[in-house]
Formats: C-alpha cells, structure tokens, sequence
DNA sequence: TCTGCTATGTTTAGCCCTAAACGTAACAGA
DNA sequence: TCTGTTACGTTTAGGGCTAAACATAGCAGA
C-alpha cells in the first residue's frame, strides 16, 4: 500500500470526507458493472445529517436541552397560542414513532415543561401544553440555534440554497414514505 | 378548526412532507426577525435520510442482514483482497465511534461473518477479515441493494444528480468536523 | 532504563429509539 | 343495544449508539 491515507495522523474529517466518488469507484472496481450512482447522493446526505445532527447536540448541551426535548418543545411552540398540541399531531410533525413521543412527553413532563391534560379538541386524546419554566427554555434557545445554524449553513449563496431545496425537495417527493 | 390536516385518515407521508417552508415560516410569525434560512436545507436533509435509512432497513430486513452489519461487511469487501481491514481503519471510514465498531465486530463474529487476529500491518493492531460466509452473505447483497437504491433516486436525471451533488460537497466541506 | 505519551481496542452505563403488544375510548352499523 | 373497528396513547423488550472509563502496547526522550 503506497499511500495509506489511513495512517496515524490523518486528520479525521478528511477521512470522514472521503470521497463518496471514491466509494463509489471501489465498487465498480470490486463489482464490474454495479449500478453505484445512488452512492454520491446518498452518502453526502447522510454524512451531512450526520455532522448536523452531531453540531446541534453539542450545541444544545451548552444550552441545557437535549434535541430531543427541543424538537418536542419547538413544535408546541411554533404552533402558536395556546401552545399546545395533542400527542397525535406532535406526532405526525416529527420524524419519530409515537412510542417515542410518549417517552418524549414522560420526559419533559417530568422536568417540569410540560404538562398533560384531557385535550380541548378530541375528548379521546390528550393534550400536551408548555408550563412557565417549559415556554422560557424554549424561548431561549430557539433563537440562539437558528442564528448558529444559518451561520452554519453561511458558505452557500441563497442562490445556491434555492436550487438545493429545489432538487432536496425533488428527490423527497419521489422517495417511498413511511410504511 | 374548519380544516384539520391533522384529522384521522390524513395519509402519513403529505404529513412527513410538511413543508420546511411551512416551519419556518411559523417561527418567522412566532419570533419576527428570526434567521430561518437554514431550516429549508436542514428539515429536509433530515428527512431524506431518515427515508432512506428506513428503505434500507427495510430492503435489508428481507436480504438477511442489518443496516449496521451491512456497513461492516461493505467496508471490509470493497477495500479488496485480502478482504481485511483494522477495527481503526473501520473506525475511519465508518460514522460511527470505535466503541460502536467494536460492538459491531463482536456481533458480526458472533454470527460467524468475520474473524478477528493480529493484523499483519501494525503489531497492536487487530485485523477484522472476512469469513466465507460473510464473504458470501454481502456478495449476495450489495449488487441488489445498489440496484435498489439507483432506481429509489431515479427520480433525478444526471444533471440534477451531478448539480446536488456538487452543492452537497460544498456544504459538507464547510461544516465543521467532529471533534 | 525509566517515564510519560500516544495509539489502539474494549467495556460499561446510560440514552433514545423502534416494533409490537396492550388498554381504552369513540364510533358505526346490524 | 351490541359488536367490531378505528383512533389514540402507553408500555415493554430489545437494539444500537455515544461518551467515558479502562487496559495495553509501542514509542520517544531524558
């Protein structure tokens, strides 16, 4: 092996970086005629997502809330007036099961965020609402994240974020959801 | 609630498909002034690869094998003959941590798809190397689930491909690496 | 040689998730 | 009214991850 990129000393995120291109070029090394394409898509999105994912619980931790918790705080929130959501509807506005949310909801109630109630809307559901304590954690640190991921996000011209939110939202609408 | 898009029968996926429009928009009316700019790129990075990392799992549910399992074997099989790498080498081209290579390797010995000895290459290294039948077991996968996945990001022509997959290098590139 | 530092790998505790089972509540039709 | 179905939420078992502690092995310099 000439160059073995993998040696001491190579700095992690350029490994991390490794080209998918490079990926992708192995398996057709390995696999003549293997069909790699998807690779330099697929690969890029979730190391982003990765490294996103990564930056916003380090983030968070100085801030005192867990993503979790912030994602469950942020849809009652920005849901307006009275701040409160049913278990169900936060449910289909995140990205996880409602076994998840349950335990989200247990959590938070617990720290004393939010707190439970026989929902106004559906006499069968329940409603989850911001306390006092829940409504000032979220209100400082909502603003403080969406300034530090705009930086975040700052190398891309906005013309450059249209057209990528134009093909992300092309490959989204094509992609199978959720069973 | 004259229309309630939240209400029984609302198919999953349009809900998962919420446009991150629509989110930032709420916090631009909850918090006037906010930076919501990076919530259009953000929202729905997470959601492809939450919906591509379902369809895998899925996909690899019915091949006999799990997405974690998979990513061992792949990294092992594509770096070529003679098929074996180092759990630190693993480490690097993997995303996840070398507690979690480990634990990946223990399973993966445990069922008899890799061996584990003292790598040829350093003294205090260990070599991870390919069994038979791990040998045979990603064989038998990987060329479907490349097909698999070409066709799940065919929605895109090669233009667009190439165009997204530029602008997702730029904005990993400037993101910041893990620690 | 001794001492400390670095590289490598494993183990452990704890977190959060998913899938599935479960328990009700509301409802719709015979 | 009864009964099956659907909606809603919770609980449980188990998986896989991270972070951090741990254990060595090699190495570098006094």
């Amino acid at each position: 092996m000439p160059h073995d990129p993998g040696a001491d000393g190579y700095p992690l995120e350029a490994v991390l970086r490794w080209p998918a291109a490079d990926i992708a070029a192995s398996w057709r090394r390995e696999l003549p005629g293997a069909r790699t394409e998807s690779i330099e898509v697929i690969t890029p999105v979730w190391r982003i997502a990765k490294l996103l994912a990564d930056d916003r619980r380090r983030t968070l931790a100085g801030l005192g809330i867990d993503p979790s918790t912030l994602d469950l705080l942020s849809v009652i929130r920005r849901s307006g007036p009275p701040y409160e959501l049913t278990t169900r509807e936060i449910t289909r506005r995140t990205l996880v099961t409602a076994g998840a949310v349950s335990q989200r909801i247990a959590r938070a109630e617990q720290a004393g965020l939010v707190e439970r109630s026989p929902s106004t809307a559906s006499r069968r559901a329940v409603g989850v609402r911001l306390t006092e304590a829940g409504h000032r954690l979220i209100e400082a640190t909502v603003r403080r994240l969406l300034d530090h991921e705009a930086d975040l996000i700052g190398a891309l011209t906005a013309a450059e974020r249209g057209t990528l939110t134009g093909l992300l939202a092309k490959l989204e609408g094509s992609l199978p959801g959720p069973e």
